[in-house]
Parts: C-alpha cells; structure tokens; sequence
DNA sequence: AGCGGAACCTGTCGGC
DNA sequence: TGCCGACAGGTTCCGC
C-alpha cells in the first residue's frame, strides 16, 4: 500500500496519539507470517515497553522503545494501524492489538497479511533495514549519488527508482509521478543520463514528496491515516491511474505499459527517452 | 549484475 | 446475474 509520504503521515499520527503510552499486552488474532520469529519471544518483549518515539525509516514505521528495543513493521499494501478505545471484539482483519496502559488499543490491520512485525534489540540488525540505501529526502540524495554510482549502468530510470537498495522509499505511484514531472521516459536507459537529468530526477523527487508529505499522502483504494481519513495528494497525481486520460500538460493520452511486473503511466509526448 | 517470473494472500472491478 | 481473469500502492527468492 503505502509509500513513504503514507508511512511519514501515519509515524507523525502515531507518535502524537501514543508516545509516552506502555504496551500492557498484546493479542494476536491470526497471524499469517506477519510476526517475524517466535511469537510468544514477541509478546515477551513489547509487554511493559514504554513506547518512545515512532517515525519512519524509507516505508517501515519504527516504534523506538523503553527499556531499548525496537518494533520495525512495514505495512506492505493493505497495512494499517488504527488507535481506538478498548473494543470487545477485533474486527476482520485485525491482526495485531497491542493494549495500552492508557487503555486504548493499537491495532494493526492487515487484509491481505503481507505487512510485517519484527523487533529488534538494534535497528540493523534487522536484515531489511540493514540493505536500505538513501533517505530521498536526506542531504546524500544528490547528483553527485547518481552520476557516480549510476552511469555505466544500463537499468531503466524506472526500475533504478523503485530499487530500496539505491534510494528508499519511493514505489510505483510516486516514481511514476517523479518521472513526468522530470520529463523523462521511464524505460530510459541510465548510463544516458547527463548530470542535468539527475538534477531534475533529484529536484523533483524532492518536490513530489514534500507535496505529498503536505497533502497527508495518497489514498487510492486502501491508504487510511490512522484516524481513518483519507490523504489528498491523488488529488494533484498527473499520470498514476489515469491511462488514456489526456496529459494535463499536452492533452495527449496517458499510456499505461508494464514494467518489473508493475504499471507504469506516462505521456509519449511530453516524456523523452534520453539518447 | 540484473532481468523475468513466481510467490506471499485477499478483495475488487470490468468484460463477456 | 455469474463467472473468470486482471489487477492492486511491496518485497523476496529463484533461475538464467
């Protein structure tokens, strides 16, 4: 489901409804292999815990906690976490309900149980964590990151975006977003790219995001902010989801190709290849 | 090194 | 209406 503005936006809601709260116990409803390693080990380690501080690592949500330890979760496509009052019954697909001192629930909600809980004494030692490159948003995203690590390789810009191991954090919507903005097609092949192509992919991925960030993410289908509300940023998409709609730019029809086994969306005009 | 394909699991939507 | 295939914002593993 979410990208990093969906995971920014849920950290900042969590952190300001349950930091300083103590997880009293932890109920686990069905627990497809959501929980990495041994669940009771799982339970042992978040009880009395004093959550600290949440925030986000590229799409994780990493709860720091109290006497230090750290719960790394990624809510995949269909993840949720919700704060609620003390329920009598976890509804369909509650997965997780960590119960607060306080006496409040959170609750992780997970249709198709592809989200993960792990927990860890340190944050890299975590395998996931661990292979992460670049924050997007960090000072290391330059052009310089780029042009060195990049230009003798012939991967599409596409699939260059979407790899967590170089930048991490951006997925499908955004990238394709990125890509429009910068007016670059995305099967382009990187070691074309001149130092001003990586200002632009920079520059824009910076902008995307910070707007995105500001509308509170993207909601297509099941992106909820933990309050249950919706993002806005779908409002502002130019090209995700919008095949044969005509380009805000140029009015020529978005086209909708398939790479990495994924959709991407882009306009034939105003997306060049690079020579 | 990096690509394509499959797998993880469940729901929804569009076409016939 | 009903069935079937395609598709869904992510990641990982395997084989070539």
């Amino acid at each position: 489901m979410p990208e990093l503005p969906e995971v920014e936006t849920i950290a900042h809601e969590l952190c300001s409804e349950i930091k300083g709260d103590i997880i009293s116990s932890v109920k686990i409803f069905r627990n497809n292999p959501i929980i990495q390693g041994d669940i009771e080990k799982f339970k042992l380690e978040l009880i009395g815990k004093k959550i600290f501080d949440v925030y986000r690592r590229a799409k994780y949500l990493i709860f720091h906690l109290k006497p230090r330890c750290f719960l790394i979760s990624h809510l995949r496509m269909t993840g949720k976490f919700i704060v609620s009052q003390y329920l009598s019954e976890p509804s369909k697909y509650n997965r997780v309900w960590f119960i607060l001192k306080s006496g409040r629930l959170m609750i992780f909600d997970d249709v198709r149980c592809f989200g993960t809980l792990e927990i860890q004494k340190k944050l890299n030692d975590s395998n996931s964590i661990k292979k992460l490159g670049i924050e997007p948003l960090s000072k290391e995203m330059d052009t310089e990151f780029f042009f060195k690590k990049l230009s003798n390789s012939k991967r599409e810009i596409k699939s260059v975006l979407l790899d967590q191991k170089i930048v991490a954090g951006l997925g499908n919507i955004y990238v394709s977003e990125i890509l429009f903005r910068s007016g670059i097609h995305p099967e382009s092949s990187v070691c074309k790219f001149r130092k001003k192509d990586w200002v632009k992919i920079v520059n824009f991925t910076r902008e995307v995001l910070e707007e995105a960030i500001a509308n509170n993410g993207t909601t297509i289908s099941d992106f909820r902010r933990v309050d249950d509300k919706t993002g806005q940023f779908q409002k502002f998409l130019n090209v995700y989801g919008k095949k044969n709609e005509p380009c805000t730019k140029c009015g020529t029809p978005i086209q909708r190709i398939v790479q990495q086994q994924r959709s991407t969306f882009f306009c034939l005009e105003c997306q060049k290849f690079k020579t």
